[in-house]
DNA sequence: CATGAATGAGTTTTCATTCAT
DNA sequence: TATGAATGAAAACTCATTCAT
């Protein structure tokens, strides 16, 4: 039963970085960012203080590294899954709501935003990097998509910048919600269904008029 | 010129609760809560350290004062707007949205969501607080009025509770990030626009099939 | 008996910077500067840590505020005196000399160079303010003079700098050796012999070889 | 070219504790005794934090063998010179300025005297140890000249002690002043000129009256 | 009522030293 | 021998809160 092997010297240091991170995010997650200690990080990891900055020189580098190793790659996923996708415009939104709504489904991956909202004024550097490697980037995205479906007139033509805000919005506030909220809810309201029926309207009220379903 | 009246002891020593909120609300605009120091609110103020302290008990009971000052009153009043008015449905949707879009549009007020988003790990209380009086009444409002659209026939059969949530998700969005991210922003977008747009594309979704505008 | 008022608080206040600087300059004294403590500085003036700060915002500032309170004056008072003074370049020197010896007789006085010296390198700032505001006064004042006991035809004509260099060697050396090795010597020899004997033989040697004494 | 041999494991392993010596000195030079950290020191020689231990037990332990390296055999090889030599007294004191001018041009050399008198106060043992080995021996050296000299008439009858320390007040001197405010001059002042002339007025003084050059 | 000096717990970060490999 | 990951004791500095005046 034992497959994991002996957590040698040269393993554990291999490990380590992940298993800050892990550690670091719980902590952010349950406490924010400014609040989180970094004393409590290391106690969550079973390290001592010290050891997080053989791995990591601040808080902030911490969290710089969270966001590279689980948004940032989930953006680059949906880059790539609709660069390679040839589908209709309105499938490729579909798709795309699918896959944000699952990665937030994650609190994990829902407190990011949360955590860089919150923080924005104390941490202006960390906003930055989250506004243009994660926000611009999905935006970007989107508006991609938007345009493409305008241009074949499958969508009616509208202000691509507006529009994709308001495709994101109910997404990134379910994630706000879920650990703002949730955590104090006697019986917390699952995303999907808001989710699902965000798609509907959303792209009901896109469509180009004369355009088939 | 001088319509005040000069501030007198009596005179002042009346307004002294509000002068701090005041005070409060621009430091926590500027700073957010944790990294405004009690210092900064009574410098701005033009009062002692000390003196914060024979009004409020602490730096927790000055916002959720705030909160019951200048959000719960807009709440009540939109509250009562809505009551009054004998509008259709759709009509006092758009009277809500451009309601609470020019709330949102003072930065003092866009600045209270995200404090409290902020800090609802930290201070649960504060977060209670926020969602039944604030979140839960105005969520309440907006089903209601779904709720009567839906059953006159104006609007489609729909969950009422998602479709609050997603005629919301905008506002919310735009007064975040107006104070997250606008401050960093090169060019910061005018939140006018999207929730325009919004609104457009909401209402149009909403309708029913048959029903005429 | 009881000469000294009752301690007020406005009373402390005035006296707590200087009260704080005495204690820093023991506490420098006994221990250097790096390894001084604030704590222990606070704690030999009988205040709380947070307090120093309310005065003084660094360890480096304090160290400032020490050298301009015990040392700079010192210098303005051998300027002043030796501008009021229409005694002969050799009687100055002799005057400068006592001063100086004087000056450093006080522990706390021939503390300062040996904490600027050793610290140099880890405190640049504080390495150039004392070598622009101390030492380079100290220094042009002596060769003023020189420069005038040359000139007069008193002194042989001489490098200045270097003279005033030579000047001032075995006064340095004297306080370093004060409270560097003297703590440790088990019969610690005065400075008063050494610095007599330095202004005959350096006297004597600076005269020139006509000049009556 | 290469006249070093490639350094193999054997080989380097005779130089360790040498190697480390010449790393530590740089280092403390460079940084001062305290802000030199074990794991600088280590890097400059080349070898991982831990050999360091594995020769010298603490970073003071480093210090004292620096000392008993490269200043101990200066101070024995200058008492052999003198031993040795015939020469007039004044010659000796020549030569041994000249020796000890040379020594403390290697800034090397010189930073050892500070690094004592920045830590004494730290590391009493250290000062302690240099006092005796150092200090100690070097004035008794010169001691031993001036009343040699005196004794031969050729010197005029001065307390020996304090002219021993007379003479090196400028040397020392000299070495702290390139080791401390040299690195933050714009434009340091070579030491030369002012050793040659010191030589020149303290034999002068120093010469009985009726004695020939 | 008002003040603001004083407090001291709390937080990040550094680094000499240890010890499993 | 040699390594370098890990430790944890410092230490500077901050700030909400208290309380003597």
């Amino acid at each position: 039963m034992k497959t994991t092997p002996p957590p040698t010297r040269a393993r554990r240091k291999a490990d380590r970085p992940g298993e800050l991170l892990e550690a670091a995010l719980d902590t952010f997650v349950a406490k924010g960012f400014s609040a989180a200690r970094m004393e409590d990080i290391a106690a969550r990891a079973g390290v001592s203080k010290g050891t997080i900055y053989l791995y990591y020189p601040s808080k902030e580098a911490i969290f710089e590294a969270l966001v590279r190793r689980d948004i940032i790659p989930r953006v680059e996923a949906a880059e790539a899954m609709l660069a390679a996708s040839g589908a209709a415009p309105e499938l490729q939104l579909r798709h795309l709501l699918e896959f944000m709504g699952k990665a937030t489904a994650d609190p994990r991956v829902a407190a990011v935003p949360k955590l860089v909202l919150a923080e924005a004024g104390n941490f202006p550097e960390m906003a930055r990097f989250y506004r243009r490697e994660v926000v611009g980037r999905g935006l970007a995205l989107i508006e991609g998509i938007l345009r493409r479906g305008m241009e074949s007139g499958a969508f009616r033509p509208l202000d691509t910048r507006a529009t994709a805000r308001l495709f994101v919005a109910p997404i990134i506030l379910s994630a706000l919600w879920q650990t703002s909220f949730a955590p104090i809810e006697d019986a917390p309201e699952p995303p999907g269904p808001m989710l699902a029926l965000h798609l509907d309207l959303f792209l009901g009220a896109l469509r180009a008029e004369g355009a088939s379903r």
